[in-house]
DNA sequence: AAGAATATGTTATAAAGTAACAAGTCAAGA
DNA sequence: TCTTGACTTGTTACTTTATAACATATTCTT
């Protein structure tokens, strides 16, 4: 995982990334009576090795690497559940999905779209969600909410 | 327009919100040496009139009830410019459009979704976006940023 | 083993957004 | 005033993103 969301923004080794995860996305769906089917957990390795994000249809063309059929609603049923679950947010800004850094935490998150390297920082929004919920009018009771921002990480300034 | 983001979740006059602000979006334009075409007046009014984020191609429906052809990039174009000029704002959870209500001010928009009505708030967001500069890893530069949350109105909770 | 719930396979289509180029408009300088 | 250049609009065609609907298969429960 990445507890320091400025890590995202430097070189490393993603597949290392991946395998602690999955393990633990593996815990969490049994903890939880889900079914972390074999679509779903490639699907989620595929997100966590691209360590950044992919629309549905770059996702669905590694899949069709692993033998599934080149159908839209292969992807979009995983990603769905991976979202479901808190395994995978959904960049809206972007029309794509990376894999959660916090998996099974409770969080806000908010996101950091590097426009030079196209790498994605996830960073817990608490604070953020808190700043607008205190602009906001009495009684709106917020239940989802997407923070995203675009601009330059450090590297692709300078 | 709406000094205070609350009047968005009561009911009221908007063809009185259009005519103002369609005014402001004359002189503003003016200034800038920028062109309000009929297109793009007409559009604005839409979005003014709608009081709540239209997709594009519900602009569209309405423009083609004032002699325009029914052709996406006409709205498009449209609402860009609205867009870049500062006088819409494009919701991403929506794929949507939403007239400023902040039109020639420098402001961050931050935006709540009524699942209840649809109705939408633009709220000053300035606050928020400090709240993510500071949770943001050192160095990195925001551009652009996104704050959406979807709920439920006061009304609509009731 | 039967039935219910869940997941996948598959076809088809809807919705959202853009590329590219031709044609028209407008404003400013020669 | 003419013409040049920038901007705007018209139009065709297409790409990308996302979902509906229904059949089949798998898994869990009793």
């Amino acid at each position: 995982m990445h507890p320091d969301p400025a890590l995202a923004f430097a070189t490393h080794d993603h597949s290392r990334c991946s395998g602690a995860a999955i393990a633990q996305a593996e815990i969490l769906m049994a903890a939880r009576n889900q079914r972390l089917t074999p679509v779903r957990k490639r699907t989620l390795e595929i997100l966590l090795q691209a360590h950044k994000a992919l629309g549905a249809y770059e996702v669905l063309d590694k899949l069709v690497d692993d033998g599934f059929r080149r159908q839209p609603p292969v992807a979009y049923r995983a990603l769905d559940f991976l979202v479901a679950q808190g395994l995978a947010h959904r960049i809206r800004r972007l029309n794509a999905f990376a894999a959660c850094m916090y998996p099974g935490r409770v969080h806000v998150p908010a996101f950091l779209i590097c426009e030079g390297c196209q790498a994605l920082a996830e960073l817990p929004g608490q604070a953020v969600a808190e700043a607008l919920d205190t602009a906001a009018p009495v009684g709106f009771k917020i239940d989802r909410l997407s923070i995203e921002a675009a601009g330059l990480c450090l590297a692709c300034r300078t």
